[in-house]
DNA sequence: ACTAAAAAAGATAAAAATGGTCTTGAAGGT
DNA sequence: ACCTTCAAGACCATTTTTATCTTTTTTAGT
């Protein structure tokens, strides 16, 4: 139950391999999937996405690839895992366009929301840059 | 993202009704389908799975239907919820049959192991018997 | 015994999500 | 010009979700 999907999975991996460079290098997108197991054209995918969010530049041509756009300290696992998969609701009841008839009276409605807090504290609670920094053997 | 099922939500709401009723009612499926709006034939399926797993007793027959097979109070959100939606992991490496390779040196993976144990600890402290006592209008 | 009521079990299936691939195009460097 | 690299969009196989339908078994009541 309320298992991240591969793209999820391919994403903080793969923009964790971009944290470990060098602030601003340049990276291969298909060094990175390599790199970090991934399928490369399914990662160009989840970049490109990532670039249009702000969280990574790209750049075409020779000696083109991807960097990040902004210190990975400032940006959270939860501003990756939402990017990819949507915002974090345990329930549909908690989504954002929640659409709950019941929720003034349902219970079961308030323990999916301390469910989704927690998460979603926990997720911003922890940056690329830890996970970049400690990740490594 | 970690979106509980239709299924998830017809388990707890199926069985919610039923610990509405006094202690041992026996109640028909297709009344428990209809007043918590879920398809019948659907809603056969996850209490068939209940009655295997003892938390529901079934009556074939004339006079037949559903009953709790043990006080609400004994039956907690986390169990009603994994039952239908299998065991609570935001990412397979976390999972119980976890095939983790990365798990020693990964990060992330212990930020999902506490976001795992967070929801846990939330679903096993709440019981159907609150649940029920509590949501009726 | 017979009949009607009810759940059990299993087959089937449409729709949506997942996990990709492929092709073409555009931008940048040499 | 030409090669490299990412962008964008179409495409597609597989799996999961969300059911439905049919047949069988069990039980109660007559």
């Amino acid at each position: 139950m309320m298992e991240l999907t591969r793209k999820g999975e391919y994403a903080v991996r793969g923009i964790i391999h971009l944290a470990r460079q060098p602030y601003g290098t340049v990276v291969l997108l298909g060094e990175i999937a390599e790199a970090a197991e991934i399928p490369q054209t399914f990662l160009a995918k989840i970049f490109q996405n990532f670039a249009k969010l702000g969280f990574i530049n790209s750049y075409r041509g020779t000696g083109g690839g991807f960097s990040l756009a902004r210190p990975a300290a400032e940006i959270t696992l939860r501003q990756v895992v939402e990017a990819v998969e949507g915002p974090i609701a345990p329930n549909r009841c908690v989504a954002p366009a929640g659409e709950c008839v019941r929720s003034a009276t349902c219970t079961v409605h308030t323990v999916w929301r301390r469910v989704q807090l927690q998460a979603q504290e926990t997720l911003d609670g922890v940056t690329i840059e830890e996970l970049a920094r400690e990740e490594s053997p």
